[in-house]
DNA sequence: AATGAATGAGTTTTCATTCAT
DNA sequence: TATGAATGAAAACTCATTCAT
């Protein structure tokens, strides 16, 4: 009978740990590195200011610990996809949807991931369980682009690396950037029916490239 | 020889206020809106604080202001582009290089835009100046894909409002995001090469979409 | 033919510096002399900071102004009361009614009175135009006393000074405290009503007393 | 002996709050709201200016709980007067003298009621803790009229709200307006004699009005 | 006489972090 | 582990006053 099997703990440090990142997500989200206040985060996690160091140490890694979380999940997610088990063009299309859908689902994402960026990516570099997130999908994505160049069915000789990051920032510019791409085009890009659209068409353009065999 | 003409004045609170909003660009551009500090634009500008207020009111106009001249830069720039002139293929390909271009030379751009919609446009929505900034480029766009279909070179029924959004999206997710992509794809997309490999692909992803006439 | 007799001056100092103290009067009122702002003022008097300062060389200077206008003002006023023409009761009375008047009609007058006080009267102490302001409604009153003693009308040994201070102190100490008096006594003192009758009761408190001549 | 009892607390926050409400007092007592230092209450309660706002909030709650402890601190004082044990004479007498007295050992008390009417009460007025502050000594000198005009020692048909109101005001505002009365009047109203003097002056003005039974 | 740009010392307030308990 | 009192350095902003024009 081993201790740490044993009694439900009263004090239990792992799950206040997930709260206090929880929170943190969220006032990050919110506010962005500089506008985050460890306060918040403390009162938003019910627990101490005290804790949060104590688990953390700094306001750093505790943004570094967000962000490692988050590039976890979208790494468990990404490993759900089985593009390898699909025909090249459904497979293609089920990338696009689907990374658009993971954005619109997870809007606190593309918040902390800008904040990262403002900050030159300075806590990701630092941080060891943040890999080639991407790699697998990159990979799969060059099986179906080959395959179906192969086929007939698609253009070749296409980076995949280029079009990854195509079909990731099609979506994730038009989220990212709602807020003043409402003013400057002084009309309302968040709507259900706005959003429907936006996926349609980057599926359009990117299929639409994609099958265009004359590109040859 | 007017005297108003002649001696360099030594109070000219145009220019300052010129220099402060310079100063203020490449703070709030290197540190975010919550990251950047009213001393440190004072201490650039070689000017007080107490002038900065004099002139702006509050850090929150000083950044509106940088906006605004920021949105107004780009508008002068999309002017002298002249897309109606040119024929539809060039004209767009035009437009995509332009664009992305304009991206790399002004790469304070990208980071204000960002921290602007990080606090949901909320400098940008109080603004009397900026307005639909981009509705000439759009206009453009939309006569260039009409033409083009009627010369039978594009395809038809492709919404100018998302395709231009499309256009600026795949050069401004690709530099704005360039940190945390260069660690979850473990190569560097700053260097010269990499940046007109791809410059190249956007091209081509856009062009080879609108000329598959199949898609019709 | 005088230069200064001729042309209405479309320069006229006496005039902007009269719309300065005005202008002051009201900030320092409404604000106190630490809160009252500079800036407000010159606003207020759309005239310019440093024309307020090349008159009055500082706020110290500029609220002794105010001080001595004030009590110019109200030593005018006093003049008006020809106390001695009338009998020992009669006289009183006005007095009693008149003062608390004048406090009812000039609200900015206790304000700018008790700013005065919580700086120890240090403007006042520094000035040479407000001297012995109410040295001849003291004299007045001393000699209604003695009339009224003589015939029978008033008790006698009536100090002439405690009792103008109590007499100016019971409307003061009331409109003054207006404020934390409603909250300690939970009733609005502000309303016409409550104020007739406060005056109704000083006048009877201070007559009451007169005239109750067993105190002889 | 247990632990708590014991060892002299290093850290111990409701003292220090303590101290700095001391501190506070004095401060907004010496310089009225706008003309106190947040920074001279730290250095004179020798605690860092971060516990104030710790504790506190803002320069606005600690004034409120300077106002709110001063308000207590009478409501205390006034509870010990059991003026229901004494005769109407005696009773309202005593009553006098010790409000007056009370005004003369706490001088921050006039200067601190000043400010707060300066800013018409707008924290007093906020605050949950200052009620009725005057009430049960209202209605004491209620009951001691009443009886006193029963035995025909007192007038009859005094509202002992403005008689209240009387008796606070003749010596608040003596006290509260001492500098510039000294001004215009050219005496010193600040010696123990003067305001021995003053005392039996308000005392013979209250009882003496009251006394006079013709009144009736 | 008149303006308002300009300053610098100071003012309230904030906040990541530390530390006593 | 856990709390929240405590700090100090720095943040945004203010304001009486001066000064060039």
């Amino acid at each position: 009978m081993t201790k740490t099997a044993a009694r439900p703990l009263t004090r239990d440090p792992e799950k206040k740990s997930r709260m206090i990142l929880k929170a943190a997500r969220k006032e990050f989200a919110k506010s962005g590195y500089d506008g985050a206040r460890v306060d918040k985060i403390a009162a938003t996690s019910k627990l101490s200011k005290g804790l949060i160091y104590h688990h953390f140490q700094s306001k750093d890694f505790l943004f570094q610990a967000v962000l490692e979380q988050l590039y976890e999940e979208l790494s468990e997610e990404n490993k759900a996809l089985y593009l390898e088990d699909f025909e090249p063009e459904t497979g293609v299309q089920r990338l696009i949807e689907h990374t658009f859908d993971y954005f619109v689902k997870n809007p606190e994402f593309i918040v902390l991931v800008n904040t990262e960026n403002l900050l030159k990516a300075q806590h990701l570099k630092k941080s060891d369980l943040v890999g080639k997130t991407f790699e697998p999908l990159r990979a799969s994505l060059e099986g179906l682009l080959l395959k179906g160049a192969e086929q007939g069915v698609f253009r070749s000789n296409v980076n995949s690396t280029e079009l990854y990051i195509s079909i990731v920032g099609l979506g994730y510019f038009y989220l990212s950037n709602m807020h003043t791409l409402g003013v400057v085009f002084e009309t309302s890009l968040t709507s259900p029916d706005a959003i429907s659209a936006r996926k349609a068409h980057i599926t359009e353009l990117v299929m639409g490239y994609l099958r265009n065999t004359s590109g040859n």
